[in-house]
DNA sequence: GCAAGGTC
């Protein structure tokens, strides 16, 4: 029987189609990544009974990125980024295995039907699918079709009955415009940013961000919010003045008059009116109207909606509100929560999580009531073609979703109770007035049946007085007619709803990268969220925005985006030649990139204002080994010291405290020695300035500390000061930690594993020695007379943290001793992998090999 | 260490 492999987008959608397609009837197992599964049932396909395999992957399987080598900051010139430097596929997620897991399942496969969304980026997916699974399916007979793609609008039975029916190809144009659209992220945001991160990084020392960048989407994103900062900071406040009214209605009731002019910004002016009527004792009754009015149920609810909501009214940031919003979403509390459609499907059935709601105690009231006397039809909305809009699937308590995932269930629910609702009506009330000879208003409404704001309570029209009943040449005395000086107020910091609006409207960013874009201009210091999550600017991202409307203003405007999409449609409608149109806007961005190098003294000048230069900046700390001077430590991100002599900048880890270590010296370039730490329970470990940035051995990579050198003889090498491999991870090696003193600590130079040991032990040293069993290092401890808990009155002891039965005792990592490698498998699993004191270059003999390896051998397999 | 886009 030949087999069927079908593709979907993500697992979800790989199992509700598999159900439709199987009417249930299908057996599913989980893929080798534990992440997809793979759904199989037996049907029929091109007239012969068949065995369909549907699987998923989990979005793209592939990334762009440029070869290794260009990916070397202080090595490649950003300029070559745009044409040079050839980029390659990478796996997107090599932790989910995914073209392995493709290949097992699309292995002897004779057919490929391709499930992925109906947009670009699914179609470009289709086409990594097919790169990844095509040859090692089964090769077609002459002329056979093999590749076949279903195309569908929403997760319907119907809907995919028919996609099934009516099998097209995939569409390469289609495809090929998003290859050009990440070739294009990728060369020009990456030229410039590592551009301007190397420009404005070696010049101040206070920028307080690792990064400088630059994107498409997060730059015009920045732009929003600093043109927003910009109209506050020239914002010249008016004064105008507004004359109102106040007539007595009944004995104790006076109604306030709106002006039908507003305002005026004339003082003499609103004087001469107001003298025209102060004298005025009588109110006239020009016209009355009463008109039913109605406020609209709400739309279904898409992505960037809840994600509006959830900032403005749940004080939730998107990041956080899109993380919560998953959670609910694989808990099966709430449908897939990433969608931009607000219309439901013709057959969406409404009724089934409505009643779902009915024995909520929050609205188990409002739900029966329109499940009796029938729900209202949902309001035409926008139809995506991706998913239907976001709904309950089941119901919840606050108790199972916890606080913060409740409140936006809460938000889902209500919301999707109201689309079936009623609209709110009301009856708007208004009186005319004349008083002398200008004219005022009054309106007031009253509601008639309060509809969904029932069930969304803040929408509620609010209680008002109604209005006296009244006719046209009535009169009401006048109470008081006043001026009222006022002036015009600047407009507030952007808030993050009105940012997503914004970003939504010029097309920056998807539903699912709006939350991302938002996220990384706070997370770069480039704006701050404050009270009412408004979106400040700080000085870095005023500059830089600024900056480039002094060099280039298409650089930050949110048209740059919309006209290389232009051209992306192109070539997706078959239109442009890919070549061409990728060719041309990278040579149009090249030269843009030329220009704003050779301008960039323009955004320096700005830069000077707000910040200070390196060499101003920062503490004393520890000395240069070329000049012997201090260089100075910064403690702005990113942290790093800076010898001013020498205008050298050294790059140090980041997240920790850096510390003086005890003025001893690097023996190979004679730099000051730094502690790192991470704090009092977390790891510390002595490093060099200058090997941090240059490693001096082959086997260094950049960053490594001491903890981590292969110096054979300095006395704060891993050589000198590593104990065996580490307990948890891969290639980590466990070195004792030789300032952790007097509560000792033995820690992985590679994870997070830390290990405290020998409480008050006075003096802990790495011994030449080696165990006879593991090959690790042993440990010679001096404890205090006093407070030694070795057995009888000694003080001192060597032996091997795993294998010493005293030892032991002593380590707090004791459990993890036992998941040691030495303990865990037996001897036959330590073939091939480091062990004792891990990796050498290989060909140099080991310091440490135990001197009669033949006995350590032996005492293995004892 | 960079982009933006999928999804987990």
């Amino acid at each position: 029987m030949k087999t069927v492999l079908m593709v979907a987008e993500k697992p979800s959608l790989a199992q509700s189609i598999a159900k439709i397609l199987s009417q249930g009837n299908m057996s599913s197992h989980k893929g080798l990544n534990g992440t997809c599964s793979v759904h199989e049932y037996t049907g029929t396909f091109a007239g012969q009974t068949v065995r369909f395999k549907m699987t998923s992957v989990c979005g793209h399987v592939m990334t762009l990125d440029f070869l290794g080598k260009y990916n070397k900051w202080d090595k490649v010139d950003p300029a070559e980024l745009f044409s040079q430097a050839p980029t390659e596929k990478k796996e997107a997620n090599p932790k989910l295995n995914m073209v392995k897991f493709l290949q097992v399942e699309g292995k002897g496969c004779d057919y490929i039907v391709l499930w992925l969304d109906c947009d670009k980026e699914g179609e470009n997916i289709c086409f990594e699918v097919l790169d990844t699974v095509l040859p090692v399916m089964n090769q077609a007979r002459s002329n056979e079709k093999t590749v076949f793609r279903a195309r569908f609008s929403s997760i319907t039975d119907t809907d995919i009955c028919n996609a099934m029916a009516r099998l097209g190809e995939p569409d390469h144009n289609e495809a090929l415009s998003v290859d050009a659209r990440q070739e294009l992220d990728l060369r020009i945001g990456c030229a410039f940013t590592r551009f301007q991160t190397k420009y404005f990084q070696g010049k101040y020392g206070n920028l307080d961000s690792s990064l400088i960048s630059f994107g498409p989407c997060q730059t015009p994103t920045l732009g929003f919010c600093v043109e927003r900062h910009d109209k506050i900071q020239s914002f010249k406040p008016e004064t105008y003045w507004v004359l109102q009214a106040k007539v007595n209605a009944d004995k104790d009731r006076s109604l306030l008059l709106d002006w039908d002019r507003v305002r005026v910004f004339d003082r003499e002016i609103a004087q001469m009116f107001l003298n025209m009527t102060k004298s005025e004792k009588e109110a006239q009754v020009e016209a009355t109207s009463k008109k039913e009015k109605a406020k609209q149920r709400p739309l279904a609810l898409n992505t960037v909606e809840m994600l509006r909501v959830a900032s403005s009214s749940l004080g939730m940031g998107p990041q956080h509100a899109m993380q919560t919003a998953e959670r609910l979403y694989t808990q099966g509390y709430i449908s897939y929560p990433r969608t931009e459609t607000t219309h439901y499907p013709e057959n969406f059935d409404l009724k089934g999580p409505l009643r779902q709601q009915a024995n909520h105690p929050y609205w188990a009231d409002t739900v029966k009531q329109l499940l009796t006397e029938g729900i209202n039809r949902p309001r035409k909305g926008h139809d995506a073609g991706d998913h239907p809009p976001i709904t309950p699937m089941r119901s919840a308590t606050e108790a199972e979703l916890g606080s913060e995932a409740w409140r936006l269930y809460e938000y889902i629910t209500r919301h999707f109770i109201a689309t079936i609702s009623y609209d709110c009506k009301y009856l708007q009330s208004s009186i005319s007035f004349r008083i002398g000879p200008e004219h005022f208003t009054c309106t007031g409404k009253t509601v008639i049946s309060p509809g969904f704001t029932e069930i969304m309570p803040w929408q509620s029209i609010p209680l008002e007085e109604s209005l006296p009943t009244c006719q046209r040449g009535d009169a009401f005395s006048v109470g008081e007619v006043k001026l009222l000086e006022k002036q015009t107020t600047p407009p507030d910091y952007l808030t993050e709803a009105e940012l997503i609006t914004l970003m939504e409207k010029h097309g920056i960013g998807t539903d699912a990268s709006i939350p991302v874009h938002i996220n990384n201009i706070c997370q770069r210091n480039y704006v701050t969220v404050e009270s009412g999550r408004r979106l400040k600017p700080t000085n870095l991202g005023i500059v830089l925005v600024h900056g480039y409307y002094k060099i280039d203003a298409e650089l930050v405007l949110p048209t740059i985006r919309s006209a290389v999409e232009k051209q992306l449609n192109l070539i997706a409608q078959g239109k442009a030649d890919y070549r061409q149109v990728l060719g041309h806007t990278l040579d149009i961005f090249k030269r843009k990139f030329h220009y704003f190098v050779d301008s960039i003294a323009g955004m320096d000048e700005l830069m000077e204002v707000s910040f200070s230069p390196l060499a101003a900046t920062g503490k004393p700390l520890s000395r240069c080994g070329k000049c012997h001077r201090f260089m100075k430590y910064i403690q702005a991100k990113p942290s790093r010291l800076h010898c001013s002599h020498c205008d050298e900048t050294y790059t140090l880890p980041q997240n920790g405290t850096i510390k003086l270590y005890k003025e001893l010296r690097c023996p190979l370039d004679d730099f000051e020695l730094v502690l790192w730490s991470s704090g009092s329970r977390g790891k510390s470990y002595p490093l060099c300035p200058y090997c941090a940035n240059h490693p001096p051995f082959r086997d260094m990579k950049k960053g490594m500390g001491c903890n981590e050198c292969t110096h054979p003889t300095c006395q704060h090498s891993l050589s000198m000061l590593g104990i065996g491999q580490c307990v948890e991870c891969e290639n980590g090696v466990l070195v004792l930690d030789p300032t952790s003193g007097p509560k000792w600590k033995v820690a992985c130079n590679k994870c997070n594993v830390v290990a405290h040991c020998f409480d008050n032990a006075h003096r802990v040293r790495v011994s030449p020695e080696t165990c006879s069993i593991c090959e690790a290092a042993l440990l010679d401890v001096d404890f205090n007379k006093a407070k030694s808990p070795l057995p009888g009155d000694e003080t001192q002891h060597t032996g091997c943290v795993f294998c010493d039965p005293i030892f032991q005792e002593l380590v707090e990592l004791k459990h993890a001793a036992s998941c040691h490698p030495m303990h865990r498998g037996g001897p036959g699993r330590r073939q091939g992998r480091g062990r004792g004191r891990g990796r050498r270059p290989p060909g140099k003999p080991s310091a440490r090999r135990p001197k009669d390896k033949m006995s350590a051998l032996a005492a293995y397999f004892v």
